[in-house]
DNA sequence: TCTATATGCGGACAATTGTCCGTTTAGATT
DNA sequence: AATCTAAACGGACAATTGTCCGCATATAGA
């Protein structure tokens, strides 16, 4: 059998991530190339490419403790209030969304920008994390359907509400447009909660 | 006095417009690069970058007319729908939104990746566009706040719309997500527009 | 018409991203 | 321990974006 990492491969990995990560805080995200990791690392470009297809992966990877975390929360919210109608749970669910933006949105305009400049578009929504949330979010959406008579469409729904929610657009909502995030938070359960 | 445009300056901005809508429409914005554009127009990568300092901008000149065009439809939509309701209205805006979206989503990928990846993520929120759309839907939600009890806050409302509406988002919704034009055209009328 | 120069031209060049492919090696099998 | 092979390695290479700077010329002013 060679089912399992070989150890070269997992040393190269931690040793990629050690380096990226004190490249970015020494530098800023931005500032730092592919290659210059690689190099830093002292290892080739395409071992390196060939973990990560590019930046916005590495970037994801750097970020994956804290969306861990993000999505740990929700399930334990969700675990927690889990007899609660379902209003009660999609609003703790918007509610965290704003916090996890709110709090890392200066870690997630690179990580964002970095996705959304890639020549493959879609390559945001197949990460992790908006799947993730995007599950989390349809799943409570689909909920809500039984018994109405005009269904929303889950998908569509929790697409828009992700899209919304992209960094770039929020900070612009506490900025120019002089929002709180509880402002924020009430305006998002209004709008998308049908009390 | 040197302050008008030199005349082989005028002409190839014709030139590089003429060339880029032609090699866009034949090959699709993405597939054609600006050296390309230059060679093809049978002038130097200088001068093209002296007029158009990246693609967006080229994009954006591209969209010029037609983005003038999108708000001229508007505004005489809106006139001509004047006596009818305000939800009437309101959706005739969204319809007209995304079939700009639709129609030139290829042309605004490219510039919303420009305006996006700016160090000043405010950007795009200030351009010309995007302040006369938020403007038209702003008034509109605030002509449907009279005698409501509820009311909808019309900056956060169409602040939302809008950064839903972007094209990446847009084409995901039609591709992977597989809805088309009118679909998410019904979508939007019943999540926006509280009927 | 002639001249001076601001303006535009264009291609070479640098930087970055991403790919490819010949070489090396970890580790399973014997 | 020896062997074998799938996996990983790494650096050269290609493509693209964006910059720079010496050269050419349009045009205002004489």
């Amino acid at each position: 059998m060679r089912c399992r990492e070989r150890a070269d491969a997992s040393d190269n990995r931690k040793l990629i991530l050690q380096t990226a990560k004190t490249l970015f805080d020494t530098y800023g995200v931005n500032e730092v190339s592919m290659h210059q990791i690689a190099k830093t690392a002292g290892i080739g470009q395409g071992t390196l490419y060939r973990r990560y297809a590019h930046k916005g992966e590495l970037c994801s990877d750097l970020m994956e403790d804290t969306a861990n975390a993000l999505v740990e929360d929700i399930d334990a919210t969700l675990e927690k209030l889990k007899e609660a109608p379902t209003e009660e749970r999609f609003g703790a669910l918007l509610d965290h969304l704003v916090d996890f933006i709110d709090a890392k949105s200066q870690l997630l305009i690179p990580l964002h920008n970095v996705y959304m400049s890639e020549k493959d578009t879609t390559a945001f929504f197949r990460s992790p994390i908006y799947l993730h949330l995007k599950n989390a979010l349809s799943s409570l959406v689909e909920e809500r359907l039984r018994g109405e008579d005009e269904a929303d469409c889950p998908a569509f729904l929790s697409h828009t509400i992700l899209c919304s929610l992209n960094p770039v657009g929020y900070l612009q909502m506490k900025g120019d447009l002089g929002f709180t995030k509880e402002e924020i938070k009430q305006h998002y359960r209004k709008l998308f909660i049908r009390a």
